[in-house]
DNA sequence: CAGCGCCGTAACATAATCGTAACATTTACG
DNA sequence: CGTAAATGTTACGATTATGTTACGGCGCTG
């Protein structure tokens, strides 16, 4: 089906998990002042990352959201956006939301930190600073930021949940779901297999807010259940008598 | 419900593969006459490109997907799906909204050429044509290749966004827009597929700097449809409950 | 300064979704 | 088999989100 020489083929399949998997964290620079820019970078790249620089606010932005940077050094005065501006700002993506950031900075008030880190950065680190606090500081963040990737495309079977343009297909329908059937299809295949009791549901994906009845998770479980398996008896929802209910295989 | 083909939704917003920065740029060539295949190829190989082979227009979508090709020589006549309709179709996708593309085709009328251009072709070639010539126009597009959102020119469907003279057409029509709806508009087509909440948008298209009703977004969105879509029924616009809005095809 | 286009907002209209209760069916178990 | 408990299914009124319209204000431009 595919027409391709053998000879691409195997040179892009050696080449592609290459980079994916054991490539040097990059670290996004965002800084305006040059000498600073240089240190940073020199720093950097001689403990083994790779370096992007950007030196406004709109780079900034622009940068993170194409070059997916594994931590980004923030400064707090630039032109066209602050750095308080950009940090808000990335945290409202998805793609953004989890990177790392710590935030650089002349003064030291503990103001402007608290003001810092409720934006989202974080950590936080004073002008002049030390090499080796930098580098210190960057491989604790860089440890802490494993988890919190969700992913984007969630995958059970043939089912294919995209986050990004909220769209879910099984096999090659598009299925069309009611917020709530969302928010529960999504949250099985966050954790597929695992039973989930309508309590837990309801804290979950309901929110603790508003009291609802369990018997409800019954009636969305049915919506579901409707909305995915169209007429064919393939039924990905599991019932688990007086336990709950699971993603799983037909 | 509507039927896609899978292959539209197996990379759909994933990252594509990503190719070491000095390999051979990859060349896709759509064509379905074996002696112009052969010819383009050897050409292009010459001149230091990698080339993968599609021969008919269900493979051109499934190679674009999958190889990521740095361009791709499109055919005008193909079996089973025309270059128009691969190439509309290719600008639909994230993916591959922004490789370049060139128009191969055995006529030069004018008509076709805007047509083409239209559909999110990047340049024309009407055979036959000089290997030098093709090579030029190649090293043009991938000059200036660049992500879609950074584009001067964006492409969706039928909606063609100059950047450069500010202009928006939809198909053969001209759409005029106020400042706002513009820039609502370029952020969708950055961003093609992807949902945004108001908040976002607010962030985004208005900027932070005064308040703004999060309800006012959907006036906006009200009026770039009105104008958008004119009386026809085909909303490129799609409202996720609870959610947001994106960008997407009727 | 009058007219025009654009904007933000509130108010009202419409549509989608939600939660619940009532009834139907299945399951477990003696 | 027969019964009780658990789950499946359905229909419907209430609620909420979004669509739509109209209006006043503001900044330009002639």
């Amino acid at each position: 089906m595919m027409q391709i020489s053998s000879q691409d083929f195997l040179l892009r399949n050696d080449k592609l998990p290459e980079r994916a998997k054991d490539s040097k964290p990059l670290i996004l620079i965002v800084e305006d002042e040059e000498a600073i820019v240089t240190l940073l970078d020199y720093n950097l790249r001689s403990a083994g990352y790779d370096t992007i620089v950007a030196r406004d606010g709109e780079e900034a932005v622009d940068l993170a959201l194409t070059m997916a940077p594994n931590a980004i050094l923030l400064d707090w005065m630039l032109p066209l956006r602050s750095g308080l501006e950009v940090c808000r700002h990335l945290r409202r993506f998805p793609e953004t939301n989890d990177v790392p950031i710590i935030m650089l900075t002349a003064r030291s008030e503990e103001q402007d930190k608290l003001r810092g880190l409720d934006m989202g950065a974080d950590d936080y680190l004073t002008k002049p600073f030390s090499p080796q606090e930098l580098l210190a500081r960057l491989r604790a963040v860089l440890r802490r930021a494993q988890p919190a990737r969700l992913k984007e495309i969630l995958v059970f079977a043939d089912i294919r949940m995209d986050q990004g343009s909220h769209r879910v297909t099984r096999g090659e329908t598009l299925i069309e779901l009611a917020p709530t059937e969302f928010r529960l299809l999504r949250h099985f295949m966050q954790f597929p297999g695992r039973v989930f009791s309508r309590e837990q549901l309801l804290d979950t994906v309901w929110g603790r807010e508003k009291e609802v009845e369990p018997r409800t998770v019954d009636v969305h479980i049915r919506r579901l259940r409707k909305a995915l398996n169209g007429k064919a008896d393939s039924d990905v929802i599991r019932t688990v008598r007086e336990v709950g209910y699971s993603l799983d295989q037909p």
